[in-house]
DNA sequence: GTGAAAGCGCTAACAC
DNA sequence: GTGTTAGCGCTTTCAC
């Protein structure tokens, strides 16, 4: 099928050693080919159509020169910007990523994970299903295989690996501050339930946020876990807010998704936004800059996150080791037009 | 580092054959391993934790269990959606799909396709970069090396491969018949330059529902090419617009992300849509589904795509052929608030 | 019903 | 400066 080395080897005239070298241009003082040599070869390769089989060459050296990415979610602005920050880093090496993709079904994580090992990545990225069942599975990757791997987005309860995530806690407290410089008091604080590590490092840092203005009183947080449908939700949450009294002048919601429906939502109350009630989300997404949403929010940069996970991890795959500390992406308030002073 | 098959055999008492056999549970009439053995390799080799090198196997069998997937670009719904297709057929099968991103750069797509065959996937899943100058590459891939090919989104000039695409043509072509139907006659047509097939498909299909109408006089076309910037884009095109005469009472738009900009120029020249001006996008990316968005726009189902060239590819993988049919997709128009009846 | 051995294509140590 | 050779870990034919 393929040509191999042997075929041109014989061809050539020379070893198969000799046109394995030539090809990669291996320097390593001891080797030294004749120029002549290395030119003859090569051109000779190139015109059978010589390719290196890379599975051979991975059995020889236990590399593959490919990293395992395990994403939670395939659509969207998060792993979309991921994925894409990862492939920057990648460019110009000889990486190539291996996706998979669980929607936060832990058996598929596992299956993929198991997978990843099995075809022996140098390295995975993955941000995990959110539940700690298969923490013994990464712990294993790492101690017993010693297969690098960078967690992002959020870490496993119980184990300290190396991880790049935005600020989370900061997102929420930001997002107070500034809607306290709006003047906003009762600010209600809309979430899925925690069972991700960032959802929770978000509540906390709502709940921080609001003790340090001295607004404990004030605390209110609409639940739901799981978020099944968006729409329903958004109905539930407005209902608990017009039936408060005083109703919260400001809404601070989990991520903008949510807020898009709460603001559609609104719209069918006749609610105006922000004359009403100030509405503010978390993320950055796509739609939150577009004129018509105007959604006002705290950014997170997806694609940074992919940069910085894949560099880490490409230093890991050579060698280098980890200083134990986890990178902790800033995060900014963009304020548009869902939020108003009062 | 990792356990092998010898070291199971030797630890189990039995050859490594009898171990790869028990393990991969190999049907083969030929084969018949007494249960007992089976159960016991199984469980001491797991009690070892003992991992298939999917590497050894694949050189051995050239079969890696790996397909290439080659987009332009990770971020927004399109290659999202086709990801996450490629994800659910693959979903209990032993593929694993490899990821390249090329940003229409036909350069980056030639060392993706080259890594890809190097790295002997089974088969590719390409979204080509929109220029020739990988024909060759392509060809090559499919006829000497006899690696299955499905093309997704667009086909390559001059290349008969396998393709899974959505009825470009009937997006523009169903657009302006219901536009017609809400009275329209002068209807504009935006669009980037046709370096892309897809693009051309739609411009060609304005223009031959334009004439079916009867309508030929009003076929008009803003078309900018590379669009570098959409918001400057955005009022070139309102540019336009207002200074022809009469002016067009409708805008049909070659993507909703342009769309997105040009609503939103509208909103600052105070042009009202849809009374002043309907306007259309076509995709029906995410936001347009927005209560603060609602634009009016033809679908296109990315999951599906990704879904049908996958089904494909892996029939082809398992030695069935290609019907030498296209995969054309159907397209759906979608009303919404940015269009009225005149 | 199980074992022995050759070989997939490449690389690196060592020999010349 | 170049060739020889022994594997990497697995599968499969063939022999017992």
């Amino acid at each position: 099928m393929a040509v191999t080395l042997y075929e041109v080897a014989k061809r050539v005239g020379v070893s198969p050693a000799t046109v394995s070298i030539a090809i990669r241009g291996k320097r390593a003082g001891k080797f030294k080919l004749a120029a002549k040599t290395v030119k003859n070869v090569r051109r000779i390769a190139k015109s059978m159509g010589y390719r290196p089989n890379m599975l051979a060459s991975s059995l020889r050296n236990n590399r593959t020169h490919m990293i395992g990415v395990v994403v939670a979610v395939l659509q969207g602005d998060f792993y979309g910007g991921i994925l894409n920050g990862i492939n920057q880093v990648i460019r110009g090496t000889s990486v190539t990523p291996v996706l998979a993709a669980h929607n936060y079904n832990s058996a598929d994580e596992r299956k993929d994970l198991e997978g990843f090992i099995g075809k022996r990545m140098d390295g995975i990225i993955a941000a995990c299903a959110g539940c700690p069942e298969n923490a013994d599975l990464y712990l294993y990757i790492m101690d017993q295989l010693g297969v690098p791997l960078v967690l992002i987005d959020r870490e496993i309860p119980g184990l300290e690996l190396p991880i790049v995530r935005s600020d989370h806690y900061m997102q929420t407290y930001k997002a107070i501050m500034a809607l306290r410089v709006l003047g906003h008091k009762r600010i209600l604080y809309i979430t899925g339930a925690p069972v991700l590590e960032s959802t929770e490092l978000r509540k906390q840092g709502y709940i921080a946020a609001m003790r340090e203005e001295n607004l404990e009183e004030h605390i209110k947080i609409v639940a739901e876990h799981p978020v099944l449908d968006l729409r329903i939700f958004a109905k539930k949450v407005l209902d608990v807010w017009q039936k408060s009294s005083p109703t919260a002048t400001a809404l601070l919601i989990q991520n903008d998704l949510i807020a898009y429906e709460i603001l559609a939502e609104c719209n069918t109350r006749g609610i105006k936004v922000p004359d009403d009630l100030s509405v503010m989300g978390l993320d950055n997404c796509f739609p939150s800059s577009l004129e018509g949403i105007g959604l006002s929010t705290v950014t997170q940069k997806p694609d940074m996150i992919g940069q910085k996970a894949c560099e880490l991890l490409l230093k890991l795959t050579n060698g280098q080791s980890w200083d134990k500390e986890p990178t902790i992406l800033p995060v900014e308030v963009i304020m548009r037009k869902t939020t108003k002073a009062i």
